[in-house]
DNA sequence: AATTTATATTGCAATATTACGATAATATAA
DNA sequence: TTATATTATCGTAATATTGCAATATAAATT
């Protein structure tokens, strides 16, 4: 065990299940906001802002590109990540529609 | 190693962490998603509904008051859970202010 | 009281995550 | 070419998560 039985539930269960997960740490979330602010910045700059290892970072960074949220283009040594707008959006239409599914409580017992 | 250093972070980053960790689950977001849609429901009929184990469930029903983002209250034998308005809303805008962070790409590198 | 029904908890195994030092890879500068 | 700077990857240790069988707990019914 300790596997997600991922079989069992839709892709808009699981894909909503993934990007949460990439947003389920502080220093992921950090590394977004900076960017955010930013446009724009590299693993080093990270590394002094955060205060982790260059390798967690590094780690960070590569789970952010996986899902898509962010990209990277070589820059001489270094190289600048930056926000995918389209995926970006993509994420807060899915959160978006999930939050919007709520409705007044008009429920009885509780 | 394998604990996050959560003291590197505010809270603002830590707390959003703590909300999509939460959301970080299928079984979780169709538990949360029935309840959009049936109001109330209890352990069983999530059994039923999601295919996991009973005692599975119950765990996962646990995370979610956890955080507060659900509330159960004892009816006779069962437990009937409902989504937390006041909670809910708070979750929804902490992701609302995060996702509307994001401005038009003017960025140069990428 | 004994049984049934519904849920929670415990204990455990399998796997995933977090973090970092060490090292490799790559590109620029001297 | 050698040195420097930046990033990625590997290996490893510590901890967390997932899932379930077994069991405990609690309320309603017989």
């Amino acid at each position: 065990m300790g596997v997600t039985k991922t079989d069992l539930f839709n892709s808009t269960q699981n894909e909503l299940a993934a990007y949460a997960k990439v947003l389920a740490h502080p220093a992921r979330i950090a590394i977004i906001q900076f960017l955010l602010k930013a446009e724009t910045c590299c693993n080093t700059t990270l590394v002094g802002d955060l205060g982790l290892a260059q390798a967690t970072i590094s780690q960070h960074l590569k789970e952010l590109k996986n899902v898509g949220i962010i990209q990277g283009t070589v820059e001489g040594v270094s190289v600048n990540y930056c926000i995918n707008p389209e995926k970006w959006n993509e994420i807060k239409e899915k959160f978006t529609e999930l939050f919007e599914g709520f409705n007044p409580p008009n429920c009885s017992s509780c």
